[in-house]
DNA sequence: TAGACAGGAA
DNA sequence: TGAAATCCTGTCTA
């Protein structure tokens, strides 16, 4: 294959593949254009969106900054890609047709050998039964050898290997461990059929139109999976619309709908979202939670609800969900948080088709593997980035601001044992009037102050006057508040944990974190994905994470921000004291600024 | 019959 | 690494 310059990817032999977002403007004479300033004129490469659909098949991204993004093809990226359909050959030639430069001839041998793993296993149905059944014949002795997966099936005498349906999940999970993953051919219940038709214009005024990327996502997943089509996950930024896409996909697949949420607003807002945006009508769409136990042909309910019994030993009572009406399709609604250890055991969630969504599918705990063996491989993903340019999702700007450590907490820091200073840091007072010129600084904006510590957050509602938002607060009052700040009444507004989900607030425009939980990035990338809707004016948010200087907390912070550097955004890191100072008042009387403040929201 | 709240779970 | 939030059920009140 010879050198072909024009093409946006570069493969290297450490199996990270470079692909070029844009390439240089060429003028009339063949130079290179430039702006009026001299900077170098770009556009976005023609063959990028093709390379990169073309690569979310089998590798993942790790990194996607404005002009270069990186991808990396691991076991589990190849793994996905077998789970497609994809072979080597196919692999070889998609490389060879965006690279710019030869395949390093390991890179072919690492994806041939990886992919003969897959499906050298394969769960087979044998009429009620299920068989464990190896292309190479050595192969089931290698992982019989092994206890966990040992213990779960049935060898006969003649050495065929059974195993009960309702391990079917459980033991695709120990051989994804010991690297055999397992070609789930047991494929899927049909479920009763139910028409789901979307409407044209939703009932809720306006028309009703799906964008590119999620009909494109939908149709990724309809199209996926080695049986009829039908597991796995799509991935999308906050905010870009996942439940517009799991309708879409609800309307392809056709069947009655179970769909499972983290809790009960969100369950609200998916009834919501069918009415609105479906013909399906109120008595078809039903919620099962603690206040409405309904089922009919498209229910809503709650992971919890699933999970809950009576004491720690007793029986999941509401597992009869499941066999209460034919499902033809499960929606799992921020994947990511999947309480694996129950759904594993669950012979009939594997049998079933279903849709996972999530806006990231990080986990702190490192059980990535665990969605992928339970729901099924990832089989849309869009980078942020990407929506940003096209404007679903607006633009932010990132900013770290260091604080020192307030001088008479420095000796309470030295004593405190290693996890005590993080808190200690954490909580750091002197982060006070650094909010306090940030709220002046951003004055007319509709700000979010979002922290961890109850404590903490207490004694910053009392000095800025500003309500605050906690899991104590009742329904009633969140709506007042919610209700005020989408009106404008109240402008700064202060929220604990109940603010990384669960709430909509589409004018919010600057968000400052003030503390927040260890190194987790599925938070940081949640704040964040709360300021990131559109604005009428096209305007930027602001995000702020303010930490404690040389501590704990700035450690964690660096951690935090791993998952949305590699989307893209990058922070800038300034220290206190190059903020502006408070200008309405006179200098060093912060609480008159909050005083005004407090005056402006009665 | 609806709402409010306590208690337990993970 | 630990704190906070949330959910469920059941009971009490109006």
């Amino acid at each position: 294959m010879s050198l072909r310059p024009d093409n946006p990817l570069l493969v290297q032999s450490d199996r990270s593949l470079m692909l070029h977002t844009v390439r240089a403007v060429i003028d009339a004479k063949g130079n290179a254009a430039r702006d009026k300033d001299g900077a170098p004129l770009t556009e976005e490469h023609p063959r990028f969106a093709a390379a990169r659909d073309a690569l979310a098949g089998f590798a993942e991204l790790e990194k996607s900054p404005d002009y270069l993004h990186t991808y990396r093809i691991t076991p589990v990226s190849i793994w996905n890609a077998a789970a497609l359909g994809l072979t080597p050959q196919g692999i070889q030639t998609t490389l060879e047709d965006f690279s710019c430069v030869p395949i390093p001839r390991n890179v072919q041998s690492d994806i041939r050998q990886w992919m003969g793993r897959y499906g050298l296993l394969a769960i087979e149905r044998r009429g009620e039964r299920f068989e464990l059944v190896a292309r190479e014949p050595g192969a089931l002795q290698d992982v019989l050898g092994h206890e966990a997966v040992k213990k779960l099936v049935l060898v006969d005498a003649e050495k065929r290997v059974w195993l009960d349906g309702l391990s079917r999940g459980t033991l695709k999970q120990a051989l994804i461990k010991i690297g055999y993953p397992v070609d789930d051919r047991g494929g899927y219940v049909e479920g009763d059929r139910l028409e789901i038709r979307l409407r044209q214009a939703r009932l809720s005024g306006g028309a009703f139109k799906l964008r590119p990327y999620q009909i494109a996502a939908g149709e990724a997943f309809h199209a996926g999976g080695t049986v009829v089509g039908g597991n796995g996950v799509i991935v999308l930024p906050c905010g870009a619309g996942k439940t517009v896409v799991g309708i879409q996909v609800m309307s392809l697949v056709g069947t009655k709908t179970l769909i499972l949420t983290t809790n009960t607003v969100a369950v609200r807002q998916w009834r919501e979202e069918l009415l609105d945006k479906t013909e399906l009508t109120p008595d078809q769409v039903s919620e099962y939670t603690g206040d409405q136990k309904k089922v009919s042909p498209v229910t809503i309910t709650t992971y919890q609800m699933l999970t809950w019994r009576r004491s720690k030993t007793g029986e999941f009572e509401h597992f009869s969900l499941f066999s209460r009406e034919n499902w033809g399709l499960v929606v799992y609604d921020e994947v990511h948080l999947l309480p694996a250890p129950v759904f594993r055991v669950t012979a009939d969630l594997q049998a079933r088709r279903r849709l996972g969504l999530t806006a990231t599918l990080v986990r702190e705990d490192g059980k990535e593997d665990e969605v992928f063996c339970l729901i099924g491989p990832k089989r849309y993903d869009v980078p942020w980035k990407v929506l940003e340019h096209q404007g679903f999702i607006a633009a932010a700007h990132c900013t770290e601001v260091r604080v020192p450590l307030e001088s008479n907490l420095k000796q309470a820091y030295m004593a405190a044992s290693a996890r005590n200073k993080f808190r200690v840091a954490s909580e750091n007072p002197a982060k006070t009037r650094v909010i306090e010129q940030l709220i002046e600084k951003h004055r007319g904006g509709r700000i979010l102050v979002i922290g961890q510590y109850i404590d903490q957050l207490n004694a910053l509602a009392r000095h800025l006057g500003a309500p605050l938002i906690t899991g104590k607060t009742p329904n009633v009052e969140r709506e007042k508040l919610y209700d005020g700040f989408r009106t404008g009444a109240i402008d700064v507004l202060i929220v604990s944990k109940v603010g990384n989900f669960a709430i909509d607030l589409p004018e919010a425009n600057v968000a400052i974190q003030i503390s927040g939980t260890f190194g987790s990035r599925q938070e940081e990338a949640q704040r964040l994905g709360r300021i990131l809707r559109p604005k009428s004016d096209g305007s930027a948010a602001a995000f702020y994470s303010i930490v404690t200087l040389g501590s704990r907390d700035q450690e964690f912070a660096e951690k935090r921000q791993l998952f949305l550097t590699e989307q893209g955004y990058s922070y800038e890191i300034i220290e206190a004291g190059e903020l502006p100072p408070i200008a309405a008042s006179a200098p060093g009387v912060a609480v008159a600024a909050a005083t005004t403040t407090k005056e402006d929201h009665a």
